[in-house]
DNA sequence: ATGTCC
């Protein structure tokens, strides 16, 4: 994008004053680097969700952002209900609460390594990867419905992961006011045999040596110790999200007439948050949220069992577990006042500040984890929740690297095999059933994820704790 | 992201 189209608010932050029908500003915060390098589209998707009404604030961009169905993944925008606000189905994505998982080990990179290849198998063959991938949990009408209402606590009901997770998931493991009879019967349907599955796209799960401390308290507090090795997890709600997102986004578009919203682009379909339409929509995500909880949750109950094969029984403690594609009730401070927004998150991370009431003890004091997936080969990064996060985008930060290139053009340049074969030349096993799905992954389809959080950093959005760097990679 | 088009 040309800089010139932004008014420079400072080096890692550029702004779009209202025109035409917006009406708030559009905020990105980027390096001048990052902002030349994204899309234009960037630049129109983010325009244009500043014409929503209620929106409050300004429209923003996190530093990976790059072109999204309607709203721009890396988007941040707040609706207050009580102005005309609006939900959106593409303002939270079609995979609904896709998130992150950090789970601690106490094993050493030479540990993980001694059993590198064998220890890659056991988790590709445990853990359901890959499009369509099924698993062995199989949920009827009933089960299903106290999945949607439970998250993570439903599946800590039926034996999968421990109590003390509950205390490191987002909302406690349970989102509120998750509305099965929401959810149509084929997206039920599509995720009956879904539970526990990692799905496909950039989902992965990784075993990671943590390299490298930025922060050294906080890293302590979350229980990272340079050296050692994590567990991250990365997938969302699968069909069912998917199809939620399908159902609504179709919904929404018939509908914005009769609600008097008139749409700078199909794609931005949404209904007010006070409209049956909009509730309803409320209630089916937040049931999909849970189902994410839940997902992640079994997947990480099958990883511990994969690990105590190898090492022995040993708990795998959850560090964090935070949901980048979610539009959730929060309360925050404008203008001085206190207001209940409804926060949509596409392709960003929430990002707590210290001191907030709803992060658990051990860390509260150190700001909220914030986990970072990078692409294959170039490791990710744990940030911490930074106080003035809160004046700059609702306390939210990035999510990834974010997309350089298109998947169809990643494909072009590269193939799967030669990707595995040079990531295994740097020491990472990659495992994955689609060699076009690890080629449209390749590390150099994705932006530089350091230069990413470098800006989030400057940019006041989160602080770097520690880098991540990948051992074994199962890839969907 | 996705039973990669009901």
């Amino acid at each position: 994008m040309d800089r010139r189209r932004f008014e420079k608010l400072s080096d890692n932050a550029w702004r779009v004053a209202p025109f035409g029908a917006m009406r708030v500003p559009a905020v990105i915060y980027a390096s001048e680097d990052l902002l030349e390098e994204m899309d234009d589209k960037v630049f129109d998707q983010t325009t244009n969700v500043a014409m929503l009404p209620g929106i409050v604030e300004a429209s923003y961009a996190m530093p990976d952002a790059h072109w999204g169905y309607g709203f721009p993944i890396g988007g941040v925008a707040a609706f207050d209900p009580q102005a005309g606000g609006v939900v959106s189905a593409g303002g939270v994505g079609f995979d609904i609460s896709c998130g992150v998982r950090t789970h601690l080990t106490s094993l050493t990179r030479e540990e993980v390594l001694s059993v590198q290849e064998e220890l890659a198998d056991a988790l590709y063959a445990l853990v359901p990867v890959g499009v369509g991938a099924e698993g062995e949990v199989v949920l009827d009408r009933a089960a299903m419905d106290a999945m949607l209402t439970g998250g993570a606590r439903w599946a800590l009901e039926q034996g999968f992961g421990n109590a003390k997770d509950l205390l490191g998931i987002e909302e406690g493991g349970c989102i509120e006011g998750a509305e099965p009879a929401a959810v149509s019967e084929r997206a039920k349907e599509r995720q009956r045999r879904e539970m526990g599955t990692l799905g496909s796209g950039n989902h992965y799960l990784e075993v990671q040596e943590v390299k490298h401390i930025f922060d050294p308290a906080t890293a302590a507090a979350y229980g990272l110790e340079r050296g050692k090795c994590v567990l991250t997890i990365h997938c969302g709600s699968r069909g069912l999200g998917h199809q939620i997102g399908t159902e609504f986004l179709r919904e929404m578009a018939v509908s914005a007439q009769s609600f008097g919203i008139s749409l700078p682009d199909r794609e931005l379909a949404c209904a007010p948050i006070n409209s049956e339409l909009g509730q309803r929509y409320l209630g089916a995500m937040r049931a999909a949220i849970n189902c994410a909880l839940a997902n992640r949750e079994i997947v990480g109950h099958i990883a511990r069992e994969v690990f105590a094969r190898f090492f022995g029984k040993s708990e795998l403690p959850l560090m964090f577990d935070v949901s980048h594609n979610t539009c959730k009730l929060e309360t925050h401070r404008i203008g001085g006042k206190d207001r209940a927004l409804f926060v949509h998150r596409k392709g960003a991370t929430r990002a707590l500040g210290p001191g907030s009431a709803s992060l658990p003890e051990p860390f509260r004091q150190y700001g909220q984890p914030v986990l970072i997936g990078g692409s294959m080969g170039a490791g990710s990064y744990v940030l911490a929740g930074v106080e003035q996060s809160e004046d700059r985008a609702f306390s939210s930060a990035c999510h990834g690297a974010g997309r350089r290139l298109s998947r169809h053009a990643a494909t072009r340049a590269w193939s799967g095999r030669q990707i595995v074969d040079e990531l295994r030349a740097k020491g990472i096993v990659v495992r994955s059933p689609s060699m076009r799905g690890v080629a449209e992954e390749a590390p150099g389809a994705y932006k530089d994820v350091g230069a990413v959080v470098d800006c989030a950093e400057a940019a006041g959005l989160a602080r770097k704790v520690a880098y991540l760097a990948p051992l074994i990679c199962i890839k969907g």
